[in-house]
Parts: C-alpha cells; structure tokens; sequence
DNA sequence: CTGAAAGCGCTTACAG
DNA sequence: CTGAAAGCGCTTACAG
C-alpha cells in the first residue's frame, strides 16, 4: 500500500544502501545522488516504516505512558506535559490508562515490549514489591509518585508531605486550630503523604486531632460533597477544613453552598493540586500547587537521559517542590 | 535483551514455526508439542516482538489518536472513552496532541506511518481541504466533530447545533429574551455551530438580536472571566448568560461571583459540555450534556468496525445526541 | 503434525 | 562514494 525504500531506489537509480544512508544523514553521499533521493523521496511522499527501522536500531522514538485513571483534569495536565516534551525530542506517546488492578498493569506492560524506548509509570496505588516483579528490567524506567525507591528505577515525586504541612500552618495563621481533613484513596501513596504532612503539622500547630476531624474520600468531588454534609453534622463543626486533593475541595464548596454555609466567612476550604480550575471556584480556592505540567516534562527528560546515559548512574531520586497558593476560600478563623 | 522466539524454540526442541503456531494458535500442533511450547514459552516470559510481527502481518494492534489539544476535562473524558473501549478490544494508543497548526497535524500524522491499523482525528480547527490533503488514504480514519464529511472517512459529530438551541429554548421559557452568549474560537467547528443553534432558536423565541450581546471567546475560564466583565458593563444587561462551553461558564461565575452579582438571581449562567465538574459549582450550572465518554469509546467502535470491514461501506456520519441538564445556574428572568 | 525457507522493510558492516 | 548481502524477530505458504 504503502511506497517503501525499495521504490524510492529504483526511481532513484541507486541502492537502498544509499536511500537509507541519505535519509539518515549517515555516511558519505555525493551531494548530486543526495538531492536526487531526496527529490524521489519527497515525491513519492516517502516516509519510512517504523516498524521495520526499530527492528534493527532497537529504537522505537515511543515512551510508554501508563497511568492508574485518567479521569479529571489532574492527568489531562499530566499528558499534556509529557507530550509535549515528547513532542519537542521527537517521541510519540503509547498511552495506556486504568490499570486500577495488578493484573492490568501486567498486561499493559507486556503489550509494550518492543515498541517503547523506556516507560514512564504513575502507579501510587499498586503495592511496591507488585511494581518491582513487573517492571521489565531491561528498560529505563521513571516512575511517578511511587513507593519504590530503591534502583535501578528512577523515582519522580511530589512534595506531597511538605506541601500538606505548608497547608496546615497556613491556616494555623489564620487562627485555625479545629481543622477537618478529607482523605484520599488508603491505598494510594500521595494521599498517605498528605495526610501525615497534616497530622505532623497539626501536632506541631497544636491543632484538635479528635478522629472525627478526619472524613473518608476517594478524591472524587462526590466524595468531597458528602465529606462536607458529614462535617456539617458535627456537634463542634471544624472551623476549616482541608481536603486532600482539589476535586474532592470542589465538592466540599458545593456542599457548604447547598448548606448556605458561608466561605470563607463560616468555614475555610482548602485543597491540594491546584487544578487551572481552582482560580475560577466561587470563591477562589485556596491550595497546594503541584507542577502537574513540569511533572510530565520532567519525567520525560529524566526517561531521555536515562536512554542516552549508557550506563551513567546519577540522582534516583527526584522530588518536585510544591507550593502554597492563598485565595479567597480561606480566611480568618471565626470562633 | 529480551527473549526472542528462537530461544524459545531451541528451549522446546522445536522450530519456530512451531512456537509461533502454539502462540497464534494457528494450524495444527499435537497436544504434547503445545504443552511443551507453552511451559518454556511462559518461563522464559517471552513475549513476542509486535514490530516484527506487525512487518509481516500489516497490523499494530494500536490507533493512532491525534487531538488538537490536550487542555482540560472534555480532552481527558474523550481519552478516557477511547482508551477503555481499545482495552476492551486489545487495541493500544498512540496519543499525540496539540497539533494546532496544519504542518503540526501533518508531522503528527507521517509519524503514525506503520505503528497504528487506523486513526482517530478531532481536527475541528483545521480546513477541510487540509485535512484532506493530509490524511493517509490507505488508513481507515474516524474523524471527530470535523468539517470534513465526504467520503472515504467516518465522520462522527455530537449535535451542536439542536444543543444550543434546546438551551435558548429553555432560557426562553424562563421567560429570558435578552440573552447573552459567549463564543467560542472562531475557526472551531463546534463553536460555529453552538452559535449557530444559539442564533436561529434566538430568532424563534423572539428574543434581542443585539451584537453586543455576543461576547468573543476561545474555550478557557479567562475568556469567560473577560466576558462576563463585558457583560457587565452593558447598558442594558442581559438577563441570561450562555457560554459555547463550560470552561467559560464556569470563568463567567466567577466574574459574575467577583462583582456581587448574585445567580440565578440576577443573572442565569449556562454552558455546554456539562463536564463532570457542573454539577459542582455553585450554584451547579445548567449545561449541556455531551456525551464525551460515548464520543470516544463509539469512535473506537466505529473504527474497529472499519477495520474489519474489508471494503463494505455503512454510513459515513453518525450524530450523537445532546441532551439539556438544567440545574440552579439558571432561573426565571428577573426583569 | 512439523520444519526449512522466503520475506516483511529497513540498517549496517563489509567490500570495492 | 556506492552496492550486495546479512540480519533484526517474526509469520506463512510450501513440502513432507
């Protein structure tokens, strides 16, 4: 169907040896034979055939993306980094999302062989010893938020703890000490990492740490809507509350504003990403930013590096900073 | 690196035709043979190399998707419709976004050339004749919300148009007839035809015709925001607010939210989309339901079906429905 | 039921 | 500077 190397040689009078070399800029080419392939290959609308290149240079120009979900804006953000990094080196992007099981992960993993140079994974979910017996050792690897640290493996986080505690005495500052806390997945690394950033900095703050200050969530805004009636049930009710990541703080503010709750004037909301979104909330959402962009792009400049690195050992840990955004859902403590 | 075929068939006693019989589970193998091939074959962890199979056999198991942007929630739900129906199906995807401009898409596309059986294109932005021009005849293309609807390529549209004029009409009969809207980019398909729908049932209901009352608008919160500053300082402000898409909606509550403007009250805002985060603003936004998730996953049917095809033709554009979800944002016109 | 061989579309020593 | 040939890891007629 397609026109090969084969048809560009013979409309161009040479070999195949010499179509490859001047399309691949290898080896000497008199100038005069060089523009005659081109000019063949240009309009013949030549363009090679990936498949059968990387089965010699074991190169593929593809990264493998396998992500736990891909719902909400969070991983759109993500992509996004990554591909257009991606798109800057000349990679494309085999993307592969909900591997929510094991399994899943298992399967995705083995229907990349021989067509990704290297994987970025986000598996926050998945135990480490899981990750470690799939992870194909043979190619470099940046891992996202996991909880495998130790190599061969390239390890890129977020500051989750830091920029949870950095929450907690923002509010601290605002007089807040009765702090409620909407949790994310049990299972799921970021959310442990942000909720022992709150609790270490809550003691610290000497904030209220009774147990009912802290409402079960999933990250969902469904889940951040009804964390928001259960704390609202409360006999002594938070006079701020903080939830782990800002979906679920969105359906807090929908919780509060159903309730005719006022904030920040009854109740402080916080959240933690920093979603584009949370600009445009009513009122403005306070929260953690994460670099969710720089995240894409700089795990896949990391997974570049490993693939040109031959060897080379160099830093296997990388944690990104995150900070404090102060908007309107946050104010002065009331009572 | 990896364990190849050869090893697996030196392994088993067997030649490779064998092992590749057993694993395609193609012609006729005796049953010991088979059972042998299997148990070297799974310790060894072999998996076969897909490039070299897919030289041979002319397929990837992958689809190509190639979107314009990779920007927010409706991008993230498409993926996410698109990759759990190729699951299903055993299909892998080849991402690549942002290809704004022609040469972009073009470069976008010759990339794809042998790794993927068939493309999924959302290319609302670009000329018909360049997309034209730019797709590969040989691929079986389902194109998304795109100008182009001739033949040879699967066209699927959502219905633009009866959506936004079932929300005038819905305003309408609230009893608004001065009637703000906020565009989307000018070269958009989908925002021509939202305006387009806005238009005709305006002149239906007999509503205000007023150029002013049609704000500019590129599909992000801050256009929103920006509109609703506009709108504000009318003379004679509208009473309803209807934004081509949510993003904007919801950058147009937080204007409306900025100035004290209270809503429905005084202003009703609706937008379109009705991305999962609707239903969590306050108040929840009246919208259009996309279906965003069925747009994808049925883009990916629609596409296997192609592929299996062989030369059949069936229809060549399929429309899905919108549906009107009306919720606080909007409200009896006040005066 | 099984194997030897051709061939998919490329790249790359090896000669010349 | 250029070409013939080997080979990447598979699949698939063709024999037997």
């Amino acid at each position: 169907v397609s026109v090969t190397i084969k048809q560009v040689a013979r409309e161009a009078g040479v070999s195949i040896a010499t179509v490859s070399r001047v399309l691949n800029g290898t080896g000497p080419v008199r100038e005069e034979t060089r523009r005659r392939v081109l000019e063949v290959s240009d309009r013949l609308r030549y363009v090679p055939h990936i498949a059968a290149r990387s089965l010699i240079t074991h190169r593929t120009q593809t990264v493998g993306v396998l992500l736990p979900d891909l719902y909400g804006e969070f991983y759109s953000e993500l992509i996004r980094g990554i591909d257009s990094s991606a798109r800057g080196h000349g990679y494309q992007l085999l993307l592969a999302g909900s591997h929510g099981s094991g399994s899943d992960l298992e399967a995705a993993l083995r229907a990349t062989r021989g067509r990704v140079d290297g994987l970025i994974v986000m598996s926050p979910d998945v135990s480490a010893r899981k990750l470690q017996a799939n992870l194909p050792a043979e190619l470099p690897v940046v891992l996202l938020n996991s909880p495998v640290d130790r190599p061969p493996h390239q390890v890129l986080r977020v500051d989750n703890h830091g920029g949870a505690s950095s929450m907690v005495r923002h509010l601290a500052s605002l007089g807040h000490r009765r702090i409620g806390f909407v949790k994310g997945p049990a299972h799921n690394l970021d959310a442990r990492e942000r909720l022992r950033g709150f609790r270490e900095a809550l003691r610290e703050v000497r904030g209220d740490a009774s147990p009912s200050l802290i409402i079960e969530g999933d990250f969902t805004e469904d889940a951040g809507h009804r964390a928001g009636r259960r704390l609202l049930e409360l006999a002594r009710r938070p006079t701020a509350v903080f939830a782990a990541n800002d979906a679920m703080a969105i359906g807090l503010l929908s919780a509060l504003s159903d309730a005719g709750v006022r904030v920040p004037q009854e109740i402080s909301v916080a959240g933690f990403d920093d979603i584009p979104l949370a600009r445009f909330t009513s009122p403005p959402l306070t929260s953690v930013r994460v670099p969710i962009l720089e995240l894409g792009s700089r795990a896949l400049e990391l997974l570049l590096a490993r693939l040109s690195e031959g060897g080379r050992r160099g830093e296997r840990l990388e944690v990104l900073p995150t900070a404090l955004v102060a908007r309107g859902s946050t104010g002065v403590a009331h009572a």
